[in-house]
RNA sequence: GCUGCAUUCGUCUAGUGGUCCAGGACAUCAGAUUCUCAGUCUGAGGAUCGCGGGUUCGAAUCCCGCAUGCAGUACCA
C-alpha cells in the first residue's frame, strides 16, 4: 500500500523551521515510496488564528521546493483540508464515543477548574483531571442522566472528555524510538470537544487522519506524550491506527531547549524560511529567503540535523535525499541548530549558481542603490567575487566598490601601507596607466610590475597602497582584475581622489 | 512534583559484541597559494563513547541503577 502522509501545521503564525523540517521529512518518507502527502491546515482554535499564516505557509513551501499533493490551495478528495470548515462532522464522533462509553460530558466551567487548581496547589499537589478525581466533577458520571439532559437541553456549555479506563498498559509503537509503554492511571481526561463547537486537536487530528485514510504519522516529538491518547481513540473508534514515527526536536543553538521563535534573531539566524511581519504588532522576524540562503541549502542542511544517510555523504539534492531517506536512521536525541555548518552549505551551493542568475538579482539590488550598471560589468563583477559569498546578500558588501568610489580609508590599512613617498609612486603609477594602449588586464599588470623592477621597489609597497585607492580597504580579489573592469579613466581618478583625501586625513590626525 | 524520551569530539553525526587506543563533516589551529582580504588545497589538534555496576574471553554497542538534559502535564496545537 502507499503511504498516505499529512503536514497538518495551526495556522497562529509563520511556519517554524522545526515544522519546516517536519514537513520535509513527510516529503521524503512520502515521495520515496510513491505516496502521497497532504497539507491539511489545523484551525480549531478560533482564538489563536492569524490572518497570512496559511498563505504564509503555502508560499514558504512554494519556496523551498515542496509539493503537497493534496490539500488546502490543491483540493483532492478528501477535502475540505481545513478543520474549521469540516467543523460540523466532529460531534457525531465524539457522540459516538459517548455513546460507547469512551467518553463523557462535563460540565465544570473554566472558573471552576482554575479553583480546582488552586485549592489542590495550596495542598502541594497539582490537579488532573482523570479518573481519580473525576469522581468529585460536575459530568456526566457524577450526575443523574436527567439532569444531564435537562442541561444539555437548557443550552448550558459543555466539554466532552476522554474517558481513561483504569490500569490499561497502552503501547505506542514508534518508527524511531521502539515501543513505549504508558499505564492509563497516569493519564488524564483530556478534553476532546470543546463547548464552543470545535474538537480539540486530539479529536478532530484522529478523526481526519482516518477519514483521509493517514497511513503513517511523522510529526515533532512533542507530540510523543499524547500518542497513548491517541491509540486510545482509535481503540475506541474501532479503527487501525496509523503507524507512529516521533521526530527529535530541533534545539537551540546555545543552552539548551527547544528552539523558539525568539531565538532566532537574537541568535543571528532565521527561524523561519520567509520573513514574516506580525499582523498586530508588526514586528518583523527574517527569513532564510530574505536573508540570502538558497532552499537547496536550507534543505539540505535541515535533513542533516536529525537524519545522515548511514555514510560519510553530506551534500544531497532534494533528489537524492528522496532516494536516500529512511525512518530507521533517523536519530532519537534533539539536535542543536549550527549557523556555521549552515552558513557552509550555502556558500557551496551558492558556487553551482549561474552567474548570469545571480547577476540579474543583483541588478535589482543596485537599481535600489540607484546604481545603474550594465549586465555585462555586473556579471563579471559577480563571476570574480562569487567565491567569497556565504550569501546572496553578500554581494553588495563584496563588490560595491566596483560600483562606488570609496568613502572612507580603512584606518588600519592607512597605517600599515601609507608610507613617505607613496603618493609620488601612485602618481607615477597613474601616469603609465594613462600610456597603457590597449588598456587591459594583462598590458596594466604588465607597466606596473615594470615600474616596480625599475625603481627596486617589491610588490607590496605599491599594490597594497594601489588597492587601497580603489578599494578602500586591504581586501578585495586579484588588483588588476579590479583595475581591468574599473577602467582606466576611473582608476585615474580613484588614485588621484586617494591620495588626497589620505594625505588629508593624515595631516589632520598629525594636528 | 508526576509521566515519557534522550545522553559518542565545541556542533551535526558514523558506529547494532571483536576490523574502533572510535571514522566523517562544520568550526578551530598551522602550512601552501608570495599585493590584501576572502576562497581553495594540504595537514594538525580535538571524544577515557554521561557516571557506576553487571553479562561476556571481549562492550560505545546487551542488562540494571544513578545523574543530567529535554518534552509533556490547557476547553493550544
Amino acid at each position: 500500500m502507499k503511504p498516505r502522509v499529512r503536514f497538518a501545521p495551526s495556522p497562529t503564525g509563520p511556519l517554524h523551521i522545526g515544522g519546516v523540517r517536519t514537513a520535509l521529512y513527510n516529503y521524503l518518507f512520502a515521495k520515496q515510496n510513491g505516496g502521497t502527502m497532504l497539507l491539511r491546515i489545523e484551525d480549531t482554535d478560533q482564538t489563536r488564528f492569524v490572518p497570512g499564516a496559511e498563505e504564509y505557509i503555502i508560499e514558504a513551501f512554494q519556496w523551498l521546493g515542496i509539493k503537497f499533493d493534496e490539500g488546502v490551495g490543491i483540493g483532492g478528495e478528501f477535502g475540505p483540508y481545513r478543520q474549521s470548515e469540516r467543523k460540523a462532522m466532529y460531534k457525531q464522533y465524539a457522540d459516538q464515543l459517548i455513546a460507547n462509553g469512551y467518553a463523557y460530558y462535563a460540565f465544570d466551567t473554566p472558573e471552576a477548574l482554575e479553583q480546582k487548581r488552586k485549592d489542590c496547589e495550596a495542598e502541594k499537589k497539582t490537579f488532573q483531571y482523570d479518573l481519580h478525581t473525576r469522581g468529585e466533577m460536575t459530568n456526566s458520571l457524577t450526575l443523574e442522566a436527567s439532569e444531564v439532559e435537562r442541561r444539555i437541553a437548557a443550552g448550558e456549555p459543555y466539554v466532552v472528555r476522554f474517558m481513561h479506563q483504569p490500569d490499561t498498559e497502552i503501547l505506542v509503537d514508534d518508527l524511531i524510538r521502539g515501543e513505549v509503554r504508558i499505564n492509563s492511571n497516569i493519564l488524564d481526561d483530556k478534553v476532546l470537544y470543546k463547548s464552543d463547537g470545535m474538537p480539540t486537536y486530539h479529536l478532530a487530528n484522529i478523526v481526519d487522519d482516518h477519514l483521509m485514510q493517514i497511513t503513517h504519522v511523522i510529526r515533532g516529538e512533542e507530540w510523543l506524550p499524547s500518542a497513548p491518547l491517541h491509540v486510545m481513540l482509535y481503540k475506541a473508534f474501532g479503527w487501525e491506527a496509523p503507524r507512529f514515527a516521533h521526530l527529535p526536536l530541533l534545539l537551540k543553538p546555545d543552552g539548551n531547549g527547544k528552539l523558539s521563535k525568539r531565538d532566532g534573531d537574537r541568535l543571528g539566524f532565521p527561524v523561519f524560511p520567509l520573513q514574516w511581519k506580525d499582523p498586530k504588532s508588526g514586528e518583523i522576524s527574517s527569513g532564510y529567503r530574505e536573508s540570502g540562503y538558497l532552499p537547496e541549502a536550507v534543505i539540505n542542511m535541515l535533513a542533516l540535523l536529525g537524519w545522515n544517510p548511514g555514510n560519510d555523504q553530506e551534500v544531497m539534492s532534494l533528489d537524492e535525499l528522496i532516494q536516500l531517506f529512511s525512518l530507521e536512521k533517523i536519530s532519537k536525541a534533539g539536535a542543536k541548530f549550527d549557523l556555521e555548518k549552515a552558513k557552509w552549505f550555502n556558500h557551496h551551493y551558492l558556487q553551482a549558481v549561474d552567474d548570469a542568475e545571480l547577476a540579474k538579482n543583483f541588478q535589482a539590488t543596485l537599481k535600489q542603490k540607484n546604481i545603474d550598471a550594465c549586465m555585462e560589468k555586473i556579471t563579471r563583477v559577480v563571476a570574480l567575487v562569487k567565491e567569497r559569498l556565504y550569501f546572496t546578500n553578500d554581494l553588495w558588501e563584496q563588490s560595491s566598490f566596483f560600483f562606488e568610489r570609496p568613502s572612507s580609508y580603512d584606518e588600519q590599512a592607512i597605517k600599515k601601507r601609507w608610507k613617505e613617498g607613496t603618493p609620488e609612486r601612485l602618481q607615477a603609477i597613474a601616469e603609465i596607466l594613462k600610456g597603457c594602449v590597449p588598456f587591459d588586464k594583462e598590458s596594466a599588470h604588465n607597466q606596473v610590475m615594470d615600474y616596480i623592477h625599475q625603481n627596486e621597489l617589491n610588490m607590496g609597497q605599491i599594490m597594497n597602497s594601489f588597492r587601497l585607492t580603489l578599494v578602500g580597504a586591504a581586501k578585495g580579489p586579484d588588483l588588476f582584475e579590479i583595475v581591468d573592469i574599473l577602467g582606466v579613466e576611473e582608476v585615474i581618478e580613484r588614485i588621484n581622489a586617494g591620495i588626497i583625501a589620505i594625505e588629508n586625513h593624515i595631516k589632520n590626525q598629525n594636528n
